[in-house]
DNA sequence: GGAGTGTGCAA
DNA sequence: TATTGCACACTCC
């Protein structure tokens, strides 16, 4: 078989992949379905062909040969739409990027040179595939040269296929002819003019019966159509330019070989970071790489026997598996890897495993060391020595990922993409169960395959921790936290149930009781649940005025419901519905749900979520406890220690992020009125309204307060005045005054935003990172929200250190001085302990101190620590 | 039953 | 058109 050169009109694949994918973007707002869709149809077609060669051919911008004999050629077509245009360049890029041979000429469009390379080609003896949009080149075709014309549906592409034999059947004039067809019949879309009067019909039948339009006029007599005869002799001219136009040049002068053409798809470097940049994932795991060094099979592996084999002193990274008292684990060390089972029941068993995970020597690399300790925790198996948690370690390198599977992991850190997830293994949503039902030879494969992974990732983890000088940060800090959160989810936090139970029957007498009053009002029930039906009742059946709208319907949200209720009474009962049943539904019944018998709840600590690296909690949410109304408050009131002995400790810090912004600005104003413990808001209040300190109001006090709040966020003088309910320019004002009083904070802040435009990333004092692509992306939106985010990420993202150390050297001191004393919760700037009444006193101190003392700012830092005998009096 | 939306709770 | 989260109810597929 002949060897199979296949050709690309760049321009028309990127036009059709425009028109037939949906408007795409990737995080920086940068558009790409013409990109995606140009490199799908690409590479399907090559798929399918199996072409030997490859080359894709561009039109340049400058004027063709056409345009200068042809003053009007292409003159009514429309340039095309900008979100295209600025593809074009990135298409160019990518496909450089995949060595893909790429052809232009000045003077010349794309179809020329496709015809001259399919000509040329099928001289040489080759078998040319033409992929082009433009019906123009079936001209071209041949019984070796054929056109293939891809039509973007709704599912999938088809293709439409032409040789010569195609054509005529087709349009019933040979490919040549086809050009005189053209030429009579002109064509709107090229402004190719064509006789005018002379459709397709007329023209094929002409054409049919004189071979040319030369000979057409050789024999214009015998037209007996007068009309007809009349126009073809008018617009001779014309009809000769026409064709002129319309025939594609297969001779322009090129100067190639066709090893230029040579098709590798073998995933570069450069092409995977573009289409990475591109969010491109589909098309990244369709071709080949080049690094694929699938690390089970590369690597000689020796199994072992038993877990005495990994003695002191070595790096051994390992997997786990857990159902039902079987402990599956999955080992890789020293060029060995294997599979290790373990019936927990057992006592000698558990007792191999307490010699194992409790050897103080070597390193464990775990995935998740939190979740295995809890594993383990039951039968009496704790892991000591140094752990290196490849879970956390990914998370300090890519914060903003959504999941952190070992299989991804595989992908990201190791270039490797065929590593089973646990999800794909299991399927998607099952729990554990499923897992003692697969093949031993299937566990055995998954659970050694993915030891092996963290054992290669734990090298490129630790470089990457290196390189980015998160040492500190990972070692110090989140290492050491695991264990203070595992302690915190072990111990619990006690809720008085039975008060609670009782609150909730309290509430769903005010719930019925309030719902009457609504329905009465709207003179029939409905779900007030429901924002569309409210939404109905309020603004269509009662004719309230709607203030504002959500994408499917009207608001109901609370702010726009503050605005109506002095004129509406329904308005109040509905927001006060909505009070209690969220206390209902969240607090009372979302709390009963999770609590165990000893009347404990047990809450996750999750460190691998926040983009800026606070610890977010869930099962339940422990971080969104009510505390600013009445009714709420009850809630937190009925969060107690677990018993008579103990008291609550709670600390919290005072204005930790404006401390941290006041340090990392150098603001002396700030700097000094913080280490005075001067009232912040106070100050700026005075110093933002011009007036004396003494002399501040309460609502120029609490004005301040939302001011400086909204600094630390980046905010703008739309959401101050919404906030403030004062005009946009007031607030405007008011930010502007700021600003003046402490020009050094404006530095800073935009020095952020100017940071991650040159690198792309915003970090902490511990380092600790956060990429923000969208700093540099052309859409306004994405661009300030990108600002508002490099802007708050050192902030917020330095507090969470300090606290997160701070827990650390909280949890370390009371472990090393022996107390009972414990951390039971974190809140982003507050830690509850469980203290032992003996120990209250030493505690309290030990408390504040290793708080205060945690990281030596420009500020002090300052805490609050209270006692009570639940969370609301300890505040 | 899962995904998306609206809503509301916290720092 | 202010940062970071999580959860619930409803609706639609």
């Amino acid at each position: 078989m002949n060897k199979k050169i296949l050709l690309f009109d760049g321009l028309s694949i990127a036009n059709r992949a425009f028109y037939g994918i949906p408007l795409l973007t990737n995080k920086e707002g940068r558009y790409t379905n013409a990109v995606y869709g140009f490199l799908n149809i690409m590479l399907s077609i090559i798929e399918k062909e199996k072409p030997d060669l490859v080359g894709v051919a561009f039109d340049v911008s400058a004027p063709t040969f056409r345009h200068i004999q042809c003053e009007d050629y292409k003159g009514t077509r429309k340039g095309m739409p900008q979100e295209l245009r600025e593809q074009i360049p990135l298409l160019k890029t990518v496909l450089r990027a995949m060595n893909i041979h790429m052809m232009e000429k000045e003077g010349f469009e794309a179809d020329d040179l496709l015809g001259t390379l399919a000509k040329s080609g099928e001289r040489d003896g080759y078998r040319m595939v033409v992929v082009s949009g433009d019906r123009d080149l079936l001209q071209i075709t041949s019984e070796t040269i054929e056109l293939k014309i891809p039509k973007t549906k709704q599912q999938g592409t088809e293709i439409e296929s032409y040789y010569a034999k195609d054509v005529e059947a087709k349009y019933e004039v040979t490919p040549l002819e086809f050009i005189d067809v053209k030429g009579l019949m002109g064509d709107a879309s090229d402004n190719i003019k064509g006789v005018p009067g002379v459709g397709e019909k007329t023209a094929v039948k002409l054409i049919k019966t004189y071979g040319s339009i030369e000979n057409l006029y050789e024999h214009i007599d015998e037209i007996t159509q007068k009309k007809l005869k009349e126009n073809l002799v008018t617009y001779k001219d014309q009809a000769l330019e026409s064709k002129m136009l319309a025939t594609i040049v297969c001779d322009v002068p090129l100067e190639y070989t066709w090893d230029e053409f040579n098709l590798d798809l073998t995933l570069t470097e450069e092409a995977e970071e573009l289409m990475k940049n591109l969010e491109f994932k589909k098309i990244i795991a369709r071709l080949p790489r080049a690094s694929a060094n699938k690390p089970v099979e590369q690597v000689e592996v020796h199994t072992f026997n038993g877990l005495e084999e990994v003695t002191g002193g070595q790096v051994c990274a390992m997997t786990y598996a857990y159902e039902a008292d079987t402990l599956e684990l999955g080992l890789a060390f020293n060029s060995k890897v294997g599979r290790l089972s373990f019936n927990l029941t057992n006592t000698e068993e558990v007792q191999t495993l307490q010699n194992f995970f409790g050897n103080e020597e070597g390193l464990k690399v775990i995935h998740d060391s939190k979740q295995l300790r809890h594993i383990l925790y039951p039968y009496h198996i704790e892991i000591k020595g140094q752990v290196f948690d490849t879970f956390i370690a990914a998370y300090l390198i890519e914060p903003t990922n959504e999941t952190y599977e070992i299989s991804e992991i595989a992908d990201r850190f190791l270039g490797v993409q065929n590593v089973e997830s646990t999800e794909g293994l299991l399927g998607k949503g099952k729990s554990m169960k499923a897992w003692l039902t697969l093949e031993d030879e299937v566990r055995i494969k998954f659970l050694t395959e993915r030891a092996h992974v963290l054992d290669a990732a734990y090298a490129v983890l630790k470089k990457e921790i290196e390189d980015n000088q998160m040492e500190e940060l990972f070692y110090n800090i989140e290492m050491p936290l695991v264990k203070v959160l595992f302690d915190m989810e072990v111990e619990g936090i006690k809720v008085d149930v039975e008060k609670l139970k009782a609150y909730g029957k309290e509430l769903d007498a005010l719930i019925e009781n309030v719902a009457e009053k609504v329905y009465a009002a709207a003179g029939e029930a409905f779900n007030i649940n429901s924002p569309k039906q409210l939404g109905v009742i309020l603004f269509e059946k009662m004719d309230i005025p709607a203030v504002k709208k959500t994408k499917t319907g009207y608001s109901t949200a609370a702010e726009v419901l503050e605005k109506l209720k002095d004129g509406y009474p329904i308005v109040e009962d509905i927001l006060a519905y909505r009070q209690y049943t969220k206390l209902k539904s969240t607090y009372v019944d979302g709390l009963l749900s999770v609590m165990t018998d000893e009347h404990k709840i047990h809450s996750s600590f999750n460190q691998t979520i926040t983009a800026t690296g606070r610890i977010s909690s869930t099962e339940p949410n422990l971080q969104n406890i009510p505390i600013k109304l009445e009714m709420g408050k009850r809630i937190r009131e009925l969060f107690i220690p677990s018993s008579e002995d103990y008291i609550f400790l709670d600390a919290d810090y005072s204005q930790i992020e404006l401390r941290v912004l006041a340090s990392l600005a150098d603001d002396q104003k700030l700097i000094n009125a913080f280490n005075q413990n001067i009232d912040i808001h106070t100050l700026t209040a005075s110093e933002v309204f011009h007036v004396p300190f003494e002399e501040v109001t309460p609502l120029e006090r609490s004005n301040a307060k939302a001011v400086n709040f909204g600094i630390v966020y980046g905010i703008g003088a739309f959401s101050l005045s919404e906030d403030l309910k004062i005009t946009q320019k007031e607030a405007a004002a008011y930010i502007e005054g700021y600003f003046e009083k402490y020009p050094k904070i404006k530095d800073y802040l935009d020095g952020c935003v100017s940071f991650a435009r040159d690198h792309g990333y915003v970090q902490t004092i511990f380092n600790r990172k956060r990429d923000i692509p969208e700093i540099n992306a052309k859409n306004f939106n994405l661009r300030e929200f990108g600002k508002r985010k490099a802007m708050n990420t050192p902030i917020q993202g330095t507090a969470a250190d300090i606290i997160k150390l701070a827990m650390v050297n909280v949890h370390r001191a009371l472990q090393e001085e022996g107390l009972r004393s414990k951390v039971i919760l974190t809140v982003h700037d507050e830690l509850l302990l469980e203290v032992y009444k003996p120990e209250q006193e030493q505690v309290a101190k030990l408390l504040k101190e290793k708080m205060e003392q945690a990281v030596d700012l420009k500020v002090t830092l300052s805490v609050d620590v209270h006692s009570g005998s639940n969370w609301l009096a300890a505040k």
